[in-house]
DNA sequence: GACCTGCTGCGGTGTG
């Protein structure tokens, strides 16, 4: 077939239904049909997955006939559920256009029988996740499986890019790349991706360092609308908080008056208690509004989205669970309860709604303390600006490298140097030296220098021709079951005695309750009877209230795009204007935080002092988001310190930071540049060397090594269903953290938990362009009376964290006496 | 006077 016969096909099967052909669409098709690689960027709902699906299609037609049979076209999807959707959807276009071309699904979830079916003969075309294809790729007659590859679909690349499934990915891709170039072809790779502040890294990431590519751009503008729900007294509203349970009669008053409504939470034990006080408003509810979170069973979930797709539920009370994954969703009303955070996040939540081309998304911010209507107002305005974050692409993680060696040395062997070379040729990995290579492979070879003598540890030898493999099944079997890069804590099921299963929480959650404990989960109140074998037994309590269980989730600091806005927001309020009914409901909290001390803008940093019955505070507000805020208190901190003698306690929020220190410190003495262009404390000389002493470096390092570690393949999770406990895990990291430190101090494992450490948890970049904003920013000091708007946000804060420097000091004494001892006689 | 929190995602063996 010529490739007008097949265009005209595409375009009878869009007649057939109604459907408009958009220019985008065309443009992927002629230039798939061309051979180009690239990445198409459009908003959901916008006929992405049909743009790239008919592209493989209609090369598949123009394709000279042949009677091989094989796997044709890949699709990558971040996430089972939606493998399960995107199966419906292409199996019934595909019927249509290419009679007898076959699609199926390759995840954890597929049968045996399916596996068995697919081992035999692969569809022409198969839908599967990262680690099913990772682990594809591990099976000795991977290149046999691949050889008529002709192109690949990586959905939601956003999803992927920024995080270690996204280097798995670039690391798959290479591979695949290589075998279609080795038979003499090219392989066709086209990501889609949404919401994304950084396009053309998005693009580079995916096809590969310096390879070309187009880049198409969704045309339809989608018109988003993001309101707040104003609270009836704002005077009232409380200055802290997190819950905003005050909201609740308005978000009952929304949800009354839209057919379906989604409501976010930030957090599980946030969306428990939501739910928990919506049915007790609202006892009429029961049955027709549901809870969704990741930490409740996967058949309870089911049923929701079963619910949500047939319109049967009212409302479902959620966290970031229903962001992705349930596609086509007939959702009306999206609202979204505390900060959202970021831009990308609140616009990607916005798109829940008004889900088909040239419907209106609309997202309302429920704010769950004063200082949220200055980042809705924020917000807003970031949303009319576009102004979306990046996502930043891991550079060489070793970890995952290590992974990848022992999975091609299974899928059939690898020569070092092609193997190298090949690596390379994946963004992350574009400029891994020949000694960081040589380490990974000696890693992999010998377990490096301090586990040679375990053979364990030797899990990739090279043969009398050079060719790494595995050297022993059980090994390849071990490895296969630890493929993946996905680290979670290490949770317990939670089941009825009589035998129903309604999700997991963590172990130290569970630990800390007693037999005949009450406690809210799944929207019930449960009651704790005993644990056994990772499984914590329940049944239903008799009325009275639980606690709520906490999940050690990550902590998403503020974006720097919404922090901004913010900041912009009260530069605004400073020249009398104010922006929208948001600002307008906290001016009068704006106009004592004015009175009292000053509003901080972009122009100028507000410090403030405070004497109280705790001793003396410091409040600094350089609206940069809690990670940044960490590093900057412990550094001031530090600093100070180092001028005189004194220790601090310590708060942050997403605004600003508290010192709290016993002893009366001379602050403007303190804040005044030294001489000349000295900039003090806010210098950013030496800045590496000052973060990691001030801070308990080699514990965060520890902490993020386990995650390392088990990615490498260090540690063994455990067979399915028997987990090894968190205690087990974190006992045997902890173990290869210490003997690394003290007999391979040259480990590239251990160099790169410090690495991800500065750079993820602390966010040194940021942090290193805050001081410097700081520099350039007039200095507006005021000592007050009494705790300002913004501080008293902060001195809530410390209550329930606490850091302090002291503390920190001990903590490094106790680790150092802990070593001393290790290292014995 | 005000408070007490922290998302999501995947994968896998055993041969009596």
């Amino acid at each position: 077939m010529n490739r007008r016969e097949a265009a005209r096909q595409v375009g009878a099967f869009y007649a057939k239904r109604g459907w408009q052909v958009f220019p985008f669409q065309r443009a992927v098709w002629q230039a798939a049909l061309a051979g180009e690689s690239g990445l198409l960027h459009a908003t959901t709902g916008s006929g992405k997955t049909f743009a790239v699906w008919f592209a493989a299609l209609q090369r598949a037609m123009c394709a000279p006939p042949t009677r091989k049979r094989g796997l044709r076209v890949l699709w990558i999807t971040p996430m089972r559920a939606l493998a399960a959707d995107t199966l419906r959807a292409l199996t019934e276009s595909a019927a249509e256009l290419m009679p007898g071309w076959t699609v199926d699904a390759r995840t954890g979830d597929t049968s045996s029988a399916a596996r068995a079916r697919q081992a035999k003969h692969l569809p022409d075309t198969l839908i599967t996740t990262p680690e099913s294809l990772t682990l594809m790729l591990s099976k000795a007659d991977a290149a046999t499986q691949f050889a008529l590859l002709d192109m690949v679909i990586i959905d939601e690349w956003h999803e992927l890019m920024g995080n270690k499934r996204g280097v798995q990915t670039q690391l798959a891709l290479a591979r695949l790349r290589r075998w279609a170039h080795q038979a003499g072809g090219t392989l066709v790779v086209w990501g889609l991706s949404a919401t994304l502040g950084n396009l053309p890294r998005a693009k580079e990431v995916l096809l590969g360092p310096g390879m070309p590519g187009a880049t198409v751009e969704g045309s339809i503008r989608k018109d988003i609308l993001v309101d707040t729900l104003i609270p009836a007294n704002p005077s009232r509203f409380p200055w802290a908080g997190h819950l905003g349970i005050q909201m609740l009669p308005a978000v009952i008053g929304e949800i009354e008056r839209h057919a379906t409504t989604l409501v976010f939470c930030n957090t599980r034990s946030q969306a428990e208690l939501w739910y928990q006080n919506m049915l007790e408003a609202r006892p009429d509810w029961a049955g027709i509004i549901a809870l969704h979170h990741g930490s409740l069973d996967k058949e309870v979930r089911d049923w929701v989205e079963l619910g949500l797709k047939k319109g049967e539920l009212k409302a479902v009370v959620c966290t970031s669970s229903l962001d992705l994954g349930v596609d086509f969703l007939p959702v009306e009303r999206v609202l979204q309860i505390g900060s959202a955070k970021g831009i990308a996040r609140l616009l990607q939540r916005a798109g829940r709604s008004g889900h088909a081309p040239g419907r209106v998304s609309r997202v309302t911010l429920v704010p769950t303390h004063s200082l949220e209507l200055l980042e809705a107002a924020g917000a807003i305005q970031a949303v009319k600006d576009r102004d979306i974050e990046a996502r930043h692409v891991p550079e060489k993680p070793l970890d995952v490298l290590v992974q990848h060696l022992v999975t091609i040395a299974l899928g059939g062997g690898f020569r070092s140097e092609a193997l190298f070379d090949e690596v390379r040729g994946a963004w992350s990995y574009r400029h891994l030296t020949e000694e960081e290579w040589q380490w990974a492979l000696d890693f992999v070879a010998r377990g490096g220098q301090s586990l040679t003598v375990y053979p364990e540890y030797r899990r990739v030898l090279p043969d009398e021709e050079g060719v790494y493999r595995v050297p022993d099944v059980a090994l390849g079997r071990r490895h296969r079951m630890g493929i993946g890069t996905i680290v979670s804590e290490a949770m317990i099921q939670v089941k009825y005695q009589s035998g129903g299963r309604i999700g997991t929480v963590e172990e130290g959650f569970i630990a800390r309750l007693n037999k005949g404990d009450n406690f809210l989960f799944g929207g019930r109140i449960l009651e704790f009877i005993r644990v056994h074998e990772m499984t914590a037994y329940v049944k239903r309590a008799t009325g009275a209230k639980g606690a709520v269980p906490r999940w050690q989730g990550g902590k998403m600091p503020l974006s720097s795009e919404l922090a901004h806005a913010a900041l912009a927001q009260m530069q605004l309020v400073t020249e009398g204007v104010y922006s929208g009914p948001e600002m307008l409901a906290i001016a009068p909290l704006l106009e004592i935080q004015a009175r009292w001390s000053a509003l901080p803008t972009p122009a100028r940093t507000v410090i403030e002092s405070l004497h109280s019955r705790e001793g003396h505070h410091l409040f600094v507000y350089p609206f940069a988001g809690r990670a940044v805020h960490i590093g900057l208190a412990s550094l001031f901190a530090y600093r100070i310190g180092r001028m005189q003698p004194i220790t601090f306690s310590i708060a942050v929020n997403d605004y600003g930071f508290e010192l709290l220190a016993p002893d009366n410190v001379d602050w403007p003495t303190v804040f005044a540049p030294a001489h000349g262009r000295d900039v003090g404390l806010f210098g950013t000389d030496r800045l590496l060397e000052d973060v990691m002493a001030s801070l308990n470096a080699t514990e965060m390092s520890q902490r993020r090594f386990r995650e390392i570690a088990r990615i490498a393949g260090l540690v063994f999770q455990g067979y399915p269903g028997q987990p090894k406990s968190n205690r087990q895990i974190q006992a045997s990291s902890s173990l290869f953290f210490e003997v690394f430190r003290k007999h391979d101090a040259g480990n590239l494992l251990l160099t790169q938990a410090q690495r991800e450490v500065l750079e993820q948890e602390l966010e040194l970049n940021r942090l290193r362009a805050t001081l410097e904003e700081l520099q350039g920013r007039a200095v507006s000091y005021h000592e007050t009376k009494r705790a300002t708007p913004f501080g008293f946000a902060l001195m809530v804060e410390r209550f329930r964290e606490k850091l302090s420097t002291e503390k920190l000091s001990d903590r490094v004494a106790r680790v150092l006496r802990e070593l001393e001892k290790a290292a014995g006689p």
